[in-house]
DNA sequence: ATGGTCGCGCTGCGA
């Protein structure tokens, strides 16, 4: 089973994109972030052509969560219970045995900010939610823009983003509490080429130079990270004309 | 050089 996450920066400019990276890649199961779309506006019909089911979770401008797969979902949720929030950064869904929570985690802008403070107490409500989630299913993905550079190996410059938001101490705190839970960041389970990214920004062509950030992850719990067999980033369709800001992070393992 | 690029939607905000 081939499951994926990528931020795509508006679903109305990246339909095609999608498309094609849906028809290459063929993941099994997608999480889209950042579709900034009202779920009137979704394009499920031309999702459902290229043989995916799919939930959304949208508002206008801002926000907007999906999950594509190619077998039926179940058992959706839209929010972290007991954490209502009009943002729109959260879809779980059970697609056969797979429990899959997508999540847009929230920015912060800069630390100390009134958004980085929503930013750790939504991650502290997630850590909750987790907690039981992992308690309810056997074989957990957690995956999405986590919007945190887990650690110095995945950033570009550690000492130009030193305390930074994506990297500060708290932030990489709180991604060290989902951890705990049980959680393994798929990524780390391999050998991987250095100063891999998945995310860089779009100004001063930091994308040519390589000057970005692993913030897409792919968390398992323990029995997934058990029959992991690949976690990679895709970074070939941040290379293509007109690109999200973000690559697709794909992860594969084995079906019981 | 204290900027720079996108997307949304129409003025500046969010990332």
């Amino acid at each position: 089973m081939k499951i994926a996450s990528w931020n795509v920066n508006s679903l109305n400019v990246r339909l095609p994109q999608v498309l094609d990276w849906l028809a290459q890649a063929q993941p099994d199961v997608l999480g889209l972030q950042e579709t900034k779309l009202t779920d009137e506006k979704f394009p499920t019909d031309a999702i459902r052509e290229a043989g995916y089911e799919v939930v959304h979770a949208g508002q206008k401008t801002y926000n907007g969560v999906a999950v594509l797969a190619k077998a039926p979902i179940t058992d959706c949720a839209f929010d972290i219970p007991g954490f209502e929030d009009p943002q729109r950064r959260v879809v779980a869904a059970t697609i056969g045995g797979l429990r899959l929570i997508n999540l847009y985690v929230p920015n912060g802008k800069a630390v100390g900010s009134d958004k980085y403070d929503y930013k750790l107490a939504w991650l502290e409500h997630l850590r909750g939610w987790l907690r039981d989630e992992l308690g309810r299913h056997e074989r957990v993905a957690v995956v999405g823009d986590f919007n945190i550079a887990p650690g110095d190996d995945d950033v570009h410059d550690p000492a130009e983003w030193h305390e930074q938001i994506l990297c500060s101490t708290p932030e990489r705190q709180a991604l060290a509490g989902l951890l705990a839970l049980g959680f393994t960041d798929s990524f780390r389970e391999f050998d991987q080429p250095e100063k891999t990214f998945s995310w860089w920004d779009y100004r001063m062509n930091n994308f040519k130079r390589n000057r970005g950030l692993r913030i897409d992850l792919i968390l398992t719990s323990p029995a997934l990270t058990h029959a992991l067999e690949t976690s990679v980033v895709d970074a070939e369709p941040r290379a293509w004309e007109r690109p999200s800001d973000h690559a697709p992070v794909v992860a594969e393992f084995a079906t019981p």
